[in-house]
RNA sequence: UGGGGCGUCGCCAAGUGGUAAGGCAGCGGCUUUUGAUGCCGCCAUUCGCAGGUUCGAAUCCUGCCGCCCCAG
């Protein structure tokens, strides 16, 4: 248990001298970090980013970084006799976050609003805040591992493949990174939890966040009617050739791959989405074979490590395996294209196509465009 | 009002005397730190309606109602 809670903070500095400021979300992951931090005998200072509004989001259990969880991170702190301070980033949150989330659905695309907050509010803001703390650096509590390789520190999959969120870090600068520490990455989850019980923090057995932290009841689509009262607009469902096969209550409901909702029966076999047509506010289906992608635009290419083309694997969303792929650049500098080895399924616009060699992120962009595989010849 | 066909769950659809398949849709759950997918479970005591035959009918008979088609 002694050793348990040792974690390497991989700095070049006595951990006497040193600062470490610590993300502290609310949840268990963050609690155990700043636990971690605080043992290594180096001044922790905890930050929690106030991001929306206490209302709705208080009683929810699976939300972050607002009402009881602030609270929740105080205590902790409390217990850990840290250093603790709240941030005011509602507006911050709203603009680069929840905005964003609700144009991109209004453009029929699929946001990550994950990525996008730890690109922008985590990983710009709170990182500059601890910098100006005098931090060496900012510890988080994401399940990925912080690798130091031939050239600096390289961003792997977190040891437990079952909590590994490097998906949603592809976006990360290297810069970001030689700041950034993830102490859990090596970690079981069940381990985490372990430690938060051992020091007897109040947030234990909180039960993981999931979904998307701001939205309360899984109701995204309310959320973004509240932001884009337009994206609510009603249209119809056709299928390749055309043929109006049903209506919508606004393309906010759908995104590509997508099963159920389209309440349309009398059918042989599923009908998916497999496209959306803003402009037009259709929604176009079809079989599931028609869903087959053999390849995937990018923009706003990040490259962490070398850029490569071959030997790669490429996630399309979290929880997928790594497909076999291969990266062509495209034009423009932050521009290419995936080619899967064999067809994926689901690949929608606005999501994220992350690259591995093995364990490590290479990189990663985001999905403008996907070209059908055609498996069938007509 | 001459002929023919049909009417089984929201949709499609098996079942022609032995006690209502399946698919789609929907609902619920599991999984999931994005949206999805997937998986599991539920979903017609009742077969257009009313009588009749039969131990027993959605299946046979009669009548009625409603659709559809071909003729006039």
């Amino acid at each position: 248990m002694r050793r348990r809670m040792h974690a390497d903070f991989q700095l070049s500095k006595p951990l006497k001298e040193a600062r470490i400021v610590v993300a502290m979300s609310g949840g268990v992951d963050s609690s155990v970090v700043a636990a971690l931090a605080a043992a290594t005998g180096a001044e922790v200072i905890g930050v929690t980013l106030q991001l929306y509004d206490h209302g709705a989001a208080v009683k929810r259990t699976g939300s972050c970084c607002a009402g009881q969880d602030i609270y929740d991170a105080r205590t902790v702190a409390d217990r850990l006799g840290i250093a603790h301070y709240v941030f005011d980033y509602e507006s911050r949150f709203r603009d680069s976050v929840i905005d964003r989330f609700a144009d991109e659905y209004v453009k029929g695309r699929t946001p990550i609003p994950c990525i996008s907050c730890n690109q922008g509010v985590k990983f710009t803001d709170l990182l500059s805040l601890a910098r100006d703390l005098g931090a060496d650096c900012l510890a988080t509590g994401h399940y990925v591992r912080r690798v130091i390789g031939m050239s600096g520190a390289e961003l792997h999959r977190a040891a437990d493949p079952a909590r590994d969120q490097s998906y949603f870090l592809f976006a990360t600068t290297r810069e970001q990174l030689e700041f950034l520490r993830f102490p859990l990455g090596d970690m079981p989850k069940p381990g985490v939890r372990e430690i938060a019980r051992e020091l007897g923090l109040a947030v234990a057995h909180k039960p993981d966040s999931q979904d998307i932290c701001f939205v309360p009841d899984g109701d995204y689509a309310s959320v973004v009617k509240k932001v884009r009262p337009e994206a609510a607009a009603e249209g119809e469902i056709v299928d390749s050739e055309g043929r109006v096969l049903g209506r919508h209550n606004g393309l906010i409901h759908f995104t590509v791959g997508q099963r159920r909702g389209l309440e349309i029966g009398g059918q042989p076999e599923p009908l998916y989405v497999l496209r959306l047509e803003p402009e037009r506010r259709r929604v176009v289906v079809g079989p599931r074979s028609a869903l087959a992608v053999r390849a995937a635009h990018l923009e706003g290419v990040n490259w962490l490590g070398e850029a490569q083309r071959d030997g790669l694997t490429v996630k399309v969303r979290s929880m997928a395996r790594p497909a076999r792929a291969r990266f062509e650049t495209g034009c423009g500098p932050c521009a290419g294209r995936i080619e899967f080895e064999q067809p994926e399924y689901g690949v929608a616009p606005g999501q994220a196509a992350v690259i591995y060699q093995g364990d490590r992120v290479l990189g990663g962009g985001w999905i403008e465009a996907t070209v059908a595989a055609e498996l069938e010849a007509a």
